[in-house]
DNA sequence: ATATACACGGATCCCCTATTTCC
DNA sequence: GGAAATAGGGGATCCGTGTA
C-alpha cells in the first residue's frame, strides 16, 4: 500500500510494551489517513574520558544485562553500540543504549549510575519529539508512505477498527515529497453559559461553525427561530448533539477562543454531571486535560486547537491590542467586532433578547474561525520550522520555539541534547542576575531634525559573530579567544571568552539569520500570508535567542553567555554613540541598540555615508541600519524633575507619521480623558514646533473637567489583577474595585482587567483606594483628582519644556505665564 | 517555571517625629 | 502632666505597564 499524507496529529500507545506512534492525517484526496510507526528507543551514557577498550567492553557487558520490571511492564536493555558523538561541542565517547519502552529509559538510566559513565543524556525528550527525531515524519510536511494496510486487522488489538479513519497504515518506508495543497477542515465553537466559573452555570448554546455548515445548538427557546439555530430538549441533549455533529463533520481542527481555560472544560464538567459521554476522540475517548501553567485540552485525531494561546506567544508583542479579548484581537485582525448584546443571566432575558443571544453566540464562533484562518500560516510555518506537533507549538510559548529548533537540528553536529534543568539547577538560575542594557539618559527637550540608527537583531548578530553559548565557553583565558567587555561580578571585574571554533549553537543561530534575511526579502519581493508567515517565524526565533539562552528553563542556559551577550550589547551601543560624536553630532538618546542624534545642518546622504563608515568597522554579522529621519522629537523629564526620563519620547517624522513610546498616551492603565489629552499635545508639539495651541487646548480641557462636563466613560481607570486577590500585600485601588465586583458577583479572577473610577466622597478620606466606585455605581468623579492626579502628571513634563508650569494654570493661580499668548 | 533587563510612576506601606487629644 | 492617638513626611516596597 501506498500513498501520499500529511502528518497532523501525534499520539503514542503501547502495544506488547513496545512503543508505537500513531499519527492522523490526510492524504492529498482528503481521505484521514492513519500511521503506526516505531522507533528505536535509547539513551546516550557518555563514557569518562580515556576510558580503556577493555573497560569498556565489560561495561558494555554489564549494560546488556540490566532489565526493568516496573508498572507492570518488562523493559530491558536490547542492545548497547559504541558511539564517536559530540556533547556540548566537545568529542565524546557514548554509549547508545537501546531498550523496550521510552517510559522505562529514565528508570534505565538511574541503574547507569557507574563510575565509568559520565552523563546520561536523551531520555528526556519525551516519545514524539524522539521519534520525529528519530523517523523524520515532520509535522505537516508531505510524504509518500509505503506499508501494510490494516484492514479489520488484529493486529495492535484492532487498532483500524476502534479508530473512525479511512486508512491505516503500517508504515514500512517513507521520503519526503513536494508540498501539495492542504486545505484542512476546520471547525470552530464557542459556548454561552450562565456562570463563567467552570461547570457551574448551565450551558445555554453552542454554536459551530465550519465553512459549510453554521449551527446553534440551543434548548432555551424563543417564539421564531433562525434556520441555523436547532432546539434540543435540554442541555444534556445538546452535549450528546456536539457530540453528534462533531462526528458528522470529523473535523481536523476543532478551535475556540480561550477553549482551553473555558469552552472545552465547562462541557467536559457538564457532561460529567449529566452522565453524557463527551466521545469526541476518533477512538472515542473523551477529551483529556493536562495542567501545565495552565489547562491544556486534548482531543485523540482531532487537533483542538485554543487559537488565544498561539495568539498570545507569536503575535501578541507586535499588536496594538490592549486586551487580547476575542472582541479586541478581532478587530484588530478582521476588521470586524463582537456582536454587541449584553450578557445577563438567562433568566432575566426578555423573549427578544434570545434572537440576539442566538446571534452573539453564532458571531463568536464566526470570528475564532475567521481567526484560525487568518493565522494558519503562520502556525503552519512555525510547526513545520520548529518540528513539533501543531497541537504543541500552538500552546507553546517562545523558549520551546528555540528549543525545539535546537532538539531538531542536532544532529547535523552529532550532538548528545543537553538534558532538561531540574528543580534545584532552576532555583539557582533564577537567583542569578546579570546586568542588561544600557540606556542613555537624554537631556529633556524639543529638538529639530533627528537621525536614528540602530543595530539589527543585536543580541543574535553579536552571540553569532562572537560564537558565544553554553558549549563555546572556555574555562580560561586562550589566546586565540572571542571576548565578552568587562563583567561586574561579585564586585570583581572579569570576562568571559568563548572558543574561535563555531559551535553548534551559533551555528543554528547563523542559520536562523540568514534565512530570517532570506525570508523577509521574499516577503518584501511577494507580499501574501505563507511569505509573511515564514519571515515571521524566523522573526520571532530569531529574536528570542539571547532570552531562551538566559532563561532558567532552558536546556542550553547560560548565565556567562548571557552576562557576554549584555556586555558586548552595552561596549557597541557606547561605542557607537562616541564614534557618531567624534563625527561632531549630537546624540540625544539611546537605548540598548538604537542612538538617536541631531542631524543638524548635514543632509540625509551625509548621514547615510556616516552609516556606511560605521558598518565598515562592524565585526561579523553585526549591523546598524537607518531607523529614521525625523522632523521633530520630544524628550521629557521624569516626575521627580531632576533627570531626563528614559523609555519616553515622540517623534514626528516628514509624512507627520507620530511615534509615541512609553509617554502616558501607550499606557492602559491612564483613563482613556488623560491618554488623549495627553497625544493630541504632542501631536499638536510636534506638528508646530511650539506650544500655544496645546495651551489653549489644556485650559478648555481643565475648564471642562471642573463644569462636569466630561463623560464617566473618559474617566474609567483598567487595572489587569495580575495575581489571585488574596495574594495582594498592597491593597491598592483596583485591588478594592476587584473587591468590590466579587462582592456584587460579578465574575472577576486573575488575568481579568478591572475597571473604576474615583469619585467625590462625603467623608475626608485620605486615600484613593476609599474613593473607588465600579463604573456602574452612582456617583459624581472627583475633580480634584482628575486634574491633579491624570491630566497634570500627563501634560506638566512636556510643557516644562517650554517653561510653563502648567500647575498654576489649572489651579487657576494664574492666567498666563511669561510665554503665553 | 514556561524568553531577558531596564525603566517609569502611582499608590500603599511603614517607620519616624511632631502635634493633638484624652484622662 | 503624661500617655495615647493621630497626622504627615519621606523612603521603601509593591504593582502594573511600558521599551528594547
Amino acid at each position: 500500500m501506498k500513498t501520499d499524507f500529511i502528518a497532523i496529529d501525534y499520539d503514542s500507545f503501547d502495544f506488547q510494551g513496545r512503543n508505537y506512534a500513531k499519527i492522523i492525517g490526510r492524504d492529498s484526496q482528503g481521505k484521514r489517513v492513519c500511521v503506526i510507526d516505531s522507533c528505536p528507543i535509547f539513551l546516550w551514557a557518555i563514557l569518562k574520558d580515556n576510558l580503556k577498550q577493555d573497560k569498556i567492553n565489560k561495561l558494555i557487558e554489564k549494560i546488556k544485562k540490566i532489565k526493568l520490571n516496573l508498572k507492570g511492564r518488562k523493559t530491558k536493555v536490547e542492545k548497547v553500540e559504541l558511539h564517536n558523538k559530540n556533547f556540548l561541542g566537545k568529542p565524546v565517547k557514548a554509549l547508545k543504549i537501546f531498550a523496550t519502552n521510552y517510559k522505562d529509559l529514565h528508570d534505565i538510566a538511574d541503574k547507569l549510575g557507574l563510575p565509568e559513565i559520565e552523563k546520561r543524556r536523551g531520555y528526556d525528550l519525551g516519545f514524539i519529539t524522539h521519534y520525529i527525531n528519530e523517523k523524520k515524519i515532520n509535522p505537516l510536511h508531505w510524504y509518500e508512505i509505503q506499508g501494510e494496510m490494516l484492514n479489520n486487522s488484529q493486529e495492535f488489538g484492532g487498532i483500524d477498527m476502534a479508530l473512525d479513519i479511512d486508512l491505516c497504515i503500517k508504515l514500512d518506508s517513507s521520503k519526503e515529497i513536494k508540498e501539495k495543497p492542504f486545505a484542512p477542515k476546520i471547525l470552530a465553537y464557542d459556548i454561552e453559559t450562565d456562570a463563567l466559573e467552570i461547570g457551574k452555570g448551565e450551558i445555554l448554546m453552542l454554536s459551530l461553525i465550519s465553512n459549510k455548515f453554521k449551527k446553534v445548538i440551543t434548548w432555551k427557546k424563543s417564539k421564531s427561530k433562525p434556520d441555523y439555530v436547532e432546539y434540543v430538549k435540554d442541555e444534556a441533549e445538546l452535549l450528546e448533539k456536539f457530540v453528534e455533529y462533531i462526528k458528522k463533520i470529523s473535523p481536523d481542527f476543532l478551535v475556540g477562543y480561550f477553549s482551553d481555560g473555558f469552552d472545552l472544560p465547562y462541557l467536559k464538567a457538564r457532561a460529567e454531571k449529566f452522565n453524557v459521554k463527551l466521545t469526541l476522540g476518533l477512538d472515542n475517548s473523551q477529551p483529556r486535560f493536562t495542567r501545565g501553567i495552565r489547562l491544556t485540552g486534548k482531543i485523540k485525531g482531532i487537533t483542538h486547537i485554543d487559537i488565544l494561546k498561539f495568539i498570545r506567544t507569536a503575535y501578541a508583542q507586535y499588536m496594538k491590542s490592549e486586551t487580547l479579548s476575542l472582541n479586541e484581537v478581532a478587530k484588530e485582525f478582521l476588521g470586524d467586532a463582537k456582536k454587541p448584546f449584553n450578557i445577563q443571566h438567562s433568566s432575566k432575558l426578555q423573549e427578544k433578547d434570545w434572537q440576539k443571544y442566538y446571534e452573539y453566540n453564532l458571531h463568536d464562533s464566526i470570528l475564532t474561525l475567521q481567526l484560525f484562518e487568518k493565522f494558519w500560516p503562520d502556525m503552519l510555518e512555525f510547526t513545520k520550522t520548529i518540528k513539533e506537533p501543531i497541537f504543541d507549538v500552538s500552546r507553546a510559548g517562545l523558549s520551546k520555539y528555540t528549543e525545539n529548533y535546537v532538539l531538531h537540528n542536532l544532529e547535523k553536529y552529532n550532538e548528545i541534547p543537553e538534558k532538561r534543568p531540574g528543580h534545584e539547577d532552576i532555583g539557582k538560575r533564577r537567583g542569578i542576575k546579570v546586568e542588561g542594557a544600557f540606556v542613555l539618559e537624554p537631556k529633556p527637550g524639543l529638538y529639530e531634525k533627528i537621525a536614528i540608527f540602530d543595530f539589527t537583531s543585536m543580541h543574535t548578530s553579536i552571540m553569532i559573530t562572537h560564537n558565544i553559548s553554553k558549549a563555546t565557553l572556555l574555562e580560561k583565558k586562550e589566546k586565540q579567544a572571542h571576548e565578552s567587555d568587562e563583567i561586574t561580578e561579585k564586585n570583581k571585574k572579569i570576562k568571559y571568552y568563548f572558543s574561535k571554533k563555531q559551535g553548534f549553537f551559533p551555528a543554528l543561530l547563523m542559520e536562523i539569520f540568514e534565512k530570517r534575511k532570506k525570508f523577509k526579502q521574499e516577503y518584501q519581493k511577494n507580499p501574501n500570508p505563507i511569505t509573511k508567515a515564514r519571515s515571521n517565524a524566523f522573526k520571532v526565533l530569531s529574536a528570542s535567542a539571547h532570552g531562551y539562552v538566559a532563561f532558567f528553563g532552558a536546556r542550553y542556559y547560560s548565565h556567562e553567555a548571557s552576562a557576554s551577550i549584555l556586555s558586548l550589547v552595552r561596549k557597541f551601543n557606547k561605542e557607537t554613540i562616541s564614534k557618531v560624536e567624534k563625527n561632531k553630532y549630537k546624540v540625544i538618546y539611546g537605548d540598548t541598540d538604537s542612538i538617536a542624534f541631531l542631524m543638524e545642518n548635514k543632509s540625509e546622504s551625509q548621514i547615510k555615508e556616516l552609516l556606511k563608515k560605521l558598518n565598515s568597522e562592524l565585526p561579523g554579522v553585526m549591523h546598524l541600519e537607518l531607523e529614521g529621519f525625523f522632523k521633530r522629537g520630544l524628550w521629557v523629564t521624569t516626575r521627580a524633575g531632576k533627570t531626563g526620563a528614559k523609555k519616553k519620547y515622540a517623534l514626528i517624522d516628514k509624512k507627520n507619521q507620530i511615534k509615541i513610546r512609553g509617554f502616558e498616551t501607550v499606557r492602559r492603565d491612564w483613563c482613556r480623558l488623560a491618554r488623549e489629552v495627553q497625544n493630541i499635545v504632542i501631536r499638536q508639539i510636534l506638528e508646530d514646533g511650539n506650544e500655544k495651541k496645546a495651551l489653549k487646548y489644556i485650559k478648555e480641557i481643565v475648564k471642562k473637567i471642573k463644569e462636569r462636563k466630561i463623560n464617566k466613560q473618559d474617566l474609567i481607570i483598567k487595572t489587569q489583577l495580575k495575581k489571585p486577590l488574596a495574594e495582594y500585600k498592597a491593597i491598592s485601588p483596583h485591588v478594592i474595585a476587584a473587591r468590590k465586583m466579587k462582592e456584587k458577583e460579578i465574575p472577576i479572577s486573575q488575568g481579568n482587567v478591572v475597571e473604576y473610577y474615583i469619585s467625590e466622597t462625603s467623608s475626608k478620606k485620605k486615600l484613593v483606594r476609599d474613593k473607588v466606585k465600579l463604573p456602574g455605581e452612582k456617583g459624581e468623579y472627583e475633580i480634584k483628582y482628575y486634574l491633579e492626579r491624570q491630566i497634570l502628571p500627563a501634560v506638566e513634563n512636556i510643557l516644562q519644556v517650554f517653561n510653563i508650569n502648567i500647575k498654576e494654570i489649572i489651579d487657576g493661580k494664574r492666567q498666563t505665564s511669561l510665554s503665553d499668548f
